[in-house]
DNA sequence: CTGAAAGCGCTAACAC
DNA sequence: GTGTTAGCGCTTTCAG
């Protein structure tokens, strides 16, 4: 380590110890252009003694490219941004941006004023866009400069792709199997009404109670635990003779594993219990549930904005069914 | 709206839309400078009229100052990344960041190879720095260049500030509260040995059992709730008379209920669990812990890096003891 | 108080 | 193959 406490080396810095011109130097770097082997060589060494790392922001400016992913996401109010689904698809497109160069940024975006979003995606140092719980009106707003180089993570659009979960399917297995472990009075904890892919979840409980002839139970929530600890008793009030509570979420499912409990309910005896997306908070209170590997859907949203693979106008992930002891 | 499908304003654009020259507006801006109320006037609407952004490549290219802010994360894996903390301070601090247009990158740092964040910060576009699960080793290789715009979370060091909860007080209370309450058998599932804050738990523990003369019993986890779950078998295999457990995070007491109510044993009846931090989940399961407002406190400490504010060396948050039903 | 001019570090034509 | 040149959008002396 000689290094000694320099600024960080620039191109010239390289070009020169190398003993070629910037130009050459950066088109090394670069990978395309030609560049004899010899300059190729000298240049590589010359980055390593250096250890040179080009400025992102030098680069951006040239390309107008920008600096950053936004994960835009949105929702009622700014709260939206506390739900720890939030902070893993932040980090989980933080760690992907790392290797590029770039960074994340989260917005909250209104509901009912879309067009935020426009005074959001019109710095230039958004560099693509990731859209979370987003609505039809939002993926309009989605501006030319970043085609293909946004994603919606849930539904998509013609313009915007999407990586989205099956969540109909997931939610079928979900109630089948509880129909079949001989539950006829199955309520369900939702989300958000406004939230598309919520409702996907909501609209296969509903096709298949009605298959049944079951009655269909609903309370409205919002993935929270703090929610599902709440919608529980309303559940309870309202339908006594209810034999399984399915949650739009796994925070949701843990919230009302806890009411029933402290209110002497057993779960699963009295009341099964199952949850969506299998966190690993789930095992340890053997929740049944859909598990999904929400880390890596993220990866791969991020990834298609990064890389600018065209990607397919929707990738669905599947959902698979773990059943342990709520249910 | 009749702003068009067009490109993103720059500063030329405002200039010209306010009859002024570039330097003219960019000190209207700056906000520092010279300015007649006219010309600020003027390039006031323009910038509204517009929707001008600033880019900041062009500003961090001119400044040298760095487009992101890197959340370097010591451990002894990747893994570390994986840690929901972690996921919860990525996002917390790309929220602190978008408005001042910088986003986020998260990277681990190998426990054995410290000199990898010299390489990491030798990046231009790095703008500050946030250390988390930090070591001394790590906080004496934080450049120069980066001196006031780096921060720690946990221990910080002489010329890096660190903002930082008071585990010691917070365990103690907990410790205490248990005694108090008639618990004679306490043991603790601790953190990674070699991460100094969660250390400072596990020797408030040891002094306050010692003090009481009770015996200390220590199973080694990682801030999971996988690994708590795993040990909480441990403990009760090795010392089957406990009737409390201290975990060093909400995560492991909550997978040590898991496993003790999989097992059969009553929480808190047979056996009081802890927890620390007071994550959501908590209060859904009735968890005795110590709450801190580790949103704000990571708030905090972003804010410190992006506003430059000069940072006593350290800012310690207070822990405050929550007993709910598990103890 | 305001404008002209010189770069920040890098890339991409365009000559040599 | 390689060097020269002209910017990307912005800030900041330095003259007017």
């Amino acid at each position: 380590m000689t290094t000694a406490a320099r600024r960080p080396a620039t191109l010239d810095d390289v070009a020169r110890a190398a003993g070629v011109s910037r130009s050459t130097a950066s088109r090394v770097l670069a990978g395309n252009g030609f560049a004899s082997p010899t300059a190729r060589e000298r240049v590589r060494t010359a980055v390593n003694l250096l250890g040179y790392v080009p400025n992102p922001a030098a680069r951006a400016l040239v390309h107008g490219s920008g600096v950053r992913l936004l994960i835009a996401v949105a929702g009622t109010g700014p709260a939206v941004l506390d739900d720890p689904y939030v902070d893993q698809a932040v980090a989980a497109v933080a760690r992907a941006c790392a290797p590029h160069g770039l960074g994340v940024a989260v917005q909250w975006v209104p509901l009912g004023e879309p067009e935020r979003l426009t005074r959001l995606t019109d710095d230039r140092g958004v560099a693509g866009l990731v859209l979370l719980n987003t609505t039809p009106a939002l993926l309009d707003l989605v501006p030319r400069r970043l085609a293909g180089r946004a994603v919606s993570i849930g539904i998509g659009s013609a313009t915007v792709p999407s990586v989205d979960i099956d969540n109909g399917g997931g939610t079928t297995a979900i109630v089948r199997h509880l129909y079949d472990t001989g539950r006829r009075r199955i309520a369900m904890v939702t989300g958000p009404r406004w939230l598309a892919c919520a409702n996907r979840s909501v609209r296969a409980y509903r096709a298949l109670v009605h298959e049944a002839g079951l009655p269909a139970r609903e309370v409205v929530g919002d993935f929270s635990a703090t929610r599902g600890y709440a919608a529980a008793r309303e559940v309870l009030r309202r339908w006594p003779d209810t034999d399984a509570i399915v949650g739009i979420s796994d925070a949701t499912a843990l919230g009302v594993i806890g009411r029933l409990r402290a209110d002497g309910v057993r779960v699963p005896d009295d009341v099964a219990v199952t949850g969506f997306d299998d966190i690993p908070l789930a095992v340890t209170v053997a929740l049944t549930t859909a598990s999904h590997p929400v880390r890596q859907i993220i990866t791969a949203a991020a990834t298609m904005v990064l890389e600018q693979r065209t990607a397919p106008e929707t990738t669905v992930f599947p959902s698979t069914l773990v059943v342990r002891g709520s249910a």
